[in-house]
Parts: C-alpha cells; sequence; structure tokens
DNA sequence: CACATCATTTGACATAAGTCAAATTCGGTC
DNA sequence: GACCGAATTTGACTTATGTCAAATGATGTG
C-alpha cells in the first residue's frame, strides 16, 4: 500500500508508470502526485486527523471477518449490510449479464469494499463480491455507522471523502472505455496497476477490462 | 422534470421505457421505480425535509446567473469555484483526449453540474462546461457551501447523497460501455432519456456515446 | 511421476466500428 | 426564395474484436 498503515484507508491505488501517451487525469499534477493519489493523500491525512472518540467508537463497531478464497461476502438478492475493509487478501466485484461475469473492480489491502447501490439504500443489490485469497476484513455494520456519523461529524466528513474518491475513480474507468480501445485499457493496466495483472487470473482481467479472454491473449502475445 | 419544482434537485433523469433486454440496474424495483429513481425520490425528500434556517442560507449564497448558447461556464486550467443549478436551459460537459470532444454529460432543468475532480479538490481541472441553449443557472459558491455545511449538518449530508447519487449514475455508465455495443447504447438512451435525442445535436450525442458520427447515423439508419 | 482438469493460447472466420471522402439535407441569413 | 455553411448521411474500405474450435501449458492430486 502507498502511504503506510492508517488503519482505514481507501482505494490505494498508486501510480507505478507511465501510459503510453499522456492522458486527461494526470494533466494537473500536484507534488508530483495525479489527481487519484492527491484525493488519497488527503483521505489519508483526514483518517489521520479523527479525534481519537472517533477512532475508539468505530474501532468498537468493527468485528474482524475471515472469508475462504472463492467464497462471497455479498450475493445478488442480498443487502451489502456493511462495509469490508481489506486487511490482508485479495477480493474482487462483479454482476452477472447475460450469463457473463463482469468483473467491475478489484480490492486488495487497505482498500474498502462496498456494493454502493445496496450498501447507501440498504436494499437487496445485484453484485457479488468474492474473495480471490484467503481474506481477514474489518466489517463495519451500516446500522452502526450511521450512529456514529451523527455523533462525530467528521465520520461524515470522512464518508463524503470517501464516496468523491469512488466517483472519480468511476470517472477514471468510464475514460478508459469511452476513449480507449482494448489494447489501451490493457496498458493503462499493466503501466498503472501491475499487481492486478501479476496477482488476478486473466479470465477476471479479461472480464474487468471488457474484452474476451481470447482478445486479451492476443493482446498480450503483441508485447 | 420529473418530480415537480423543489428547488434544488438533481439529475431528474426519468424512466421513458423499457430497453431491448432487461438490465442490471432494473433488477431491484421498489415502488415501480428503478434504483435511480428510487434515490432521486430519497433526494427531493431530503431537500423538501431541509429547514427553514439551511434554505434561507442557502439561497442566500446563491446568486442567479445567465450563459449564452455555445459559452463556457467552465475551461481546462480553471477551477470550479462552485456549483451550478440549471434553472433552464441545457449544458453539457466534455473534455479533449487526442483533438476530439468526449462528451461525458448533459444538464436539464434541476440538475446539478460540476466538474467533480476540480470543485472537490479546489484545483484546475481538464473539462468544459458548455451552454447548449440559453441558461438561467443558481451558482452557489465552494467556499459558501463548504461554511453552511458546517453550520448546517443536514447540508453535509444532503452533499453525501448526491455524490452517492452521482456514483451510482456513472455505474450505471459504466455499465454501458461496459457490456453494451454501440446499437445497445442508443437504444438505452433512446428509451431512457428521449428529450436527449430530441434536443441535442448528433455530434455531441455520437460523442457521449462513444461512436463516430458516421456510426451513429447507421445506427439510427437501421431503426 | 503420471494423469486429469483448468487456464491460456492459437487458428479461422464473421461482424462491428472507424476512417476518409463525397453527397445530401437542414437551418439561418439576406 | 436563394444561397451558404453546417449537420447529417452514404459509400467504400480497413481494422479491431468476438466467436467457435482446437491445441498447448500449467496446476493440483494421487
Amino acid at each position: 500500500m502507498l502511504y503506510g498503515n492508517v488503519g482505514m484507508n481507501l482505494y490505494s491505488r498508486s501510480r507505478q508508470g507511465w501510459p503510453q501517451r499522456v492522458v486527461i487525469f494526470d494533466h494537473s499534477e500536484i507534488g508530483g502526485l495525479n489527481l487519484m493519489e492527491n484525493y488519497a493523500v488527503r483521505l489519508t491525512a483526514k483518517i489521520e486527523s479523527l479525534t481519537a472518540q472517533a477512532r475508539e467508537a468505530l474501532a468498537k463497531v468493527t468485528i474482524v471477518r475471515h472469508f475462504e478464497r472463492g467464497e462471497h461476502m455479498l450475493s445478488p438478492g442480498e443487502v451489502c449490510r456493511g462495509s469490508y475493509w481489506i486487511q490482508r487478501g485479495i477480493a474482487r466485484k462483479y454482476y452477472v449479464n447475460d450469463d457473463r461475469e463482469v468483473t467491475t473492480e478489484f480490492f486488495f489491502d487497505d482498500d474498502l469494499a462496498i456494493s454502493l447501490q445496496s450498501y447507501a439504500l440498504q436494499t437487496a443489490g445485484t453484485e457479488y463480491i468474492q474473495a480471490l485469497t484467503p481474506l481477514v476484513v474489518q466489517f463495519t455494520p451500516y446500522p452502526a455507522f450511521q450512529e456514529l456519523k451523527i455523533r462525530h461529524p467528521e465520520l461524515l466528513e470522512l464518508d463524503l471523502m470517501m464516496t468523491e474518491y469512488y466517483a472519480m475513480w468511476l470517472e477514471e474507468r468510464l475514460f478508459q472505455f469511452h476513449t480507449m480501445d482494448a489494447t489501451e485499457r490493457y496498458a493503462w493496466l499493466l503501466n498503472r496497476e501491475p499487481h492486478v495483472v501479476q496477482q488476478i487470473a486473466l479470465t477476471h482481467i479479461a472480464s474487468y477490462l471488457g474484452v474476451s479472454l481470447e482478445t486479451l491473449s492476443r493482446i498480450r502475445a503483441r508485447r
């Protein structure tokens, strides 16, 4: 993880290298970091600035849970009843469309896993969250967190920042689909998040990139 | 707009018809509304439940501004210094990638226009927001709104809900790019937001759908 | 170490979409 | 109503990607 241990962190996506060409989201650099990294720094700073009371209160309602490789933390028809902070391991979020799995997100150490619509609305969702390795997560129940947000407005601010961060991450993903072909999206992933390619099965990566397994193989063969 | 005049509303995207096939995001219906509409209802209820003090305070810092057709409310290199609630007219958000305009969002009455990264970080951004018709907007400066969020926590809650709504909308857009071909994305737009196709130039629609103008023409010819 | 199963790659062919150029249509102005 | 410029459509050709099937490589188990 990029910013060291700070307890609860979110989307610690680091920059490992440059894509083939300069892209939109790297235009405004501040202190050598792109916007996502810049925001992650702010997020980390926000977490570090939480009062001891807020930290304690949060720790009190958070429980450690374990999941086996292949196990689902969430399945369609279920309500996402809390947030899963990945203490150790790898997970992915996906849904099934036309009998096909569509992987939407990978989670590594210090990432926060939720299914947004189910979580925010507390209604049955349509997504899976699955452990790709044995997992240790810190689970914070939604009702308890809502309570804490009332008593500690700094947690409401943190929640807003995390949601903003997720929205920016979605904008970046949308940018990839909107402007890049399959080869470019793979190059972006390889440069920006090589750990994904190193640790995740190609089946899931192809699904995440929106290409068939065969096409991904051909792209990889051309490098 | 779908839910009538409630002052500040956000992303009043209504369901006008069904796409060719049932899609992921319509699975969990509540009271006949899909999730986006469900959330819009909650958002509207939240706005309506604002105290008179919060409303007044918000109105006091909000100013009406006019823009001409073609005029830019925001350009790359500028900071998005506040939010623009569209009182009347149409606008679009876009950026330029490889000498090409990529339209990312259309705004109609009661939509709230911001460039998220520039707005949230108050740093120079990379996006344009342009009036497609003569516009009347209610502009709320960022610093003033931050102040109000401190004095009125209900506005911080509202801000979180709006950001969640935007993230869900991004998830739905991502779903379109991730799982549909060009024809399906056009069909989705035609069914779900026919007003877009009725009132916006095909150049912008093609850009928004991630297809060339020629391809959009061919798709339209096949219907 | 052998074997079976799963993951990945490769071959062949079809379709979707992009690009470039030209033609047609539409809208605004005089 | 004519004219001009912009918007849109159409034709021809190229490239990217998907699909189906078969082959190869990797991993796990006995």
